[in-house]
DNA sequence: GCTTGCGCCTGACGTTACGTCAGAGTTTAG
DNA sequence: CTAAACTCTGACGTAACGTCAGGCGCAAGC
């Protein structure tokens, strides 16, 4: 006839638990955990198994779900946590690779502001390189799902960043061909072109899944963001069409 | 007389930097970036200088700046950016640990409930392991600062687990030990105490400012957050303590 | 029996960075 | 001159609580 199970108001309860009392108030509201007791004034009581399902409340709140989510994960066992687990996985590895870019581009910035006088010039260019690998954002609309979980693997700051310096050095050197008035049927130029391909078929890896996403996105420039250049001029463009023999 | 410098209009110039109107008037209502002109019919119009300026919001923020600290960053030049910006990316690193953390979490969960039955049991351990994961947290306002950044800078997520483990083996053989009546001056006692100390130095890493943490996470055990429990019964540490020849 | 002090309760507003209407005026092309 | 397209200013919604504020409940000391 005694209580069999120890009861435990909200503090002590909370304080067990590693959360606050306001917190298991907010759980209440939302329905995701109601104490498995009140008395007769309003005071919640929780018992043992409450502290088990809040446990797994604070553990899929860690994984990254909302309550929501946690909530109807909370009720339909297995089979759906499987799908939810995975979507969260990928959820989870695009932040962490956007925070490994934001990481890179703070060091950056802490070399040009800490080497060279604090430049404000300096500091501008890192953010367009910045600025650059945030727009692989808005490009994500153009390929498939497949392609775009693809490219967001390969994508680490550092193949970005040599990826970036190589067309750089490209553009750098074609613009100058340009100037110079170099003939596109030349040796030079073919090896240009040449290089200019290979640094395309380096994005895509050869998948042809990226490689139709990619042309969608060239095929659809009228729509680009506009504050995205393309990094080479119409005259880069129609020298190396000619140099590959494109019409 | 003519305009020298073409403006834009909300949408347009919105576009070209590559967020949305309501954005824009968000930022003019927190005095972020006011348009630098309006028309006589309260229209916003903008300029290439906003552009330049709305960039360098866009970048910072990609760096994880709320928009109050940017507000501040953009008056005051140099000097308290070099401070910010370290301070940001420890933030960030400590974000990226933790989403890794997560991400291991989540692998183990997927393993669990595909090879096995959805086994909700076994999900609740990997939820312990991750929840002890997550006690890292609180433990952290007894390490100095520089401790806290050498631990984080070592705590990957398979270094804790292979602790984890470690330290279940060692428990466990303990526990034995004291059931079994074994003599804490024994041959065998002393050598698991030593094993004691040195799963302890291999957390430390020798490092004073680490061990000097510890010790104070330890002597106050009565602050502790209670749900989190000592994994040793206090036979165990005393075992351990006699083992060793302390008093 | 009453006060003191601590703990509990329920609203209700604050936070962040905008999204999403709603209602109303402006500009422009036809 | 009208319809389409664009703009404006509120005002409320979001996620997960934190932080008061006002009002009981409860055990102990007077």
């Amino acid at each position: 006839m005694k209580d069999q199970e120890a009861s435990y108001q909200a503090q002590q309860f909370a304080t067990r638990a590693g959360v606050t009392v306001r917190t298991l108030h907010h759980y209440d509201r939302l329905g995701l955990l109601k104490p498995s007791a009140y008395t007769g004034t309003g005071y919640r009581l929780y018992r043992e198994s409450d502290l088990a399902r809040l446990q797994q409340i604070v553990t899929l709140k860690y994984i990254g779900f909302s309550l929501q989510e946690i909530k109807t994960l909370l009720v339909q066992n297995g089979r759906d946590l499987a799908t939810a687990l995975r979507r969260q996985r990928k959820i989870i590895n695009q932040k962490r690779r956007h925070l490994g870019m934001a990481v890179q581009a703070i060091e950056k910035a802490e070399l040009v502001i800490s080497s060279e006088a604090p430049d404000w010039e300096a500091f501008k260019k890192i953010i367009e390189v910045i600025n650059m690998q945030n727009d692989m954002e808005w490009t994500r609309k153009y390929y498939s799902e497949s392609a775009t979980e693809k490219l967001a693997e390969r994508a680490t700051p550092e193949v970005i960043e040599q990826g970036q310096n190589d067309w750089a050095q490209l553009i750098k050197e074609v613009e100058a061909a340009v100037r110079d008035g170099e003939d596109p049927t030349s040796e030079k130029s073919r090896s240009l072109a040449a290089r200019w391909s290979h640094l395309v078929r380096q994005f895509t890896g050869g998948d042809p899944e990226i490689s139709a996403g990619l042309k969608k996105l060239y095929a659809d420039q009228s729509n680009w963001p506009a504050h995205f250049q393309k990094p080479y001029s119409d005259e880069v463009e129609a020298f190396i069409c000619a140099a590959a023999g494109k019409k």
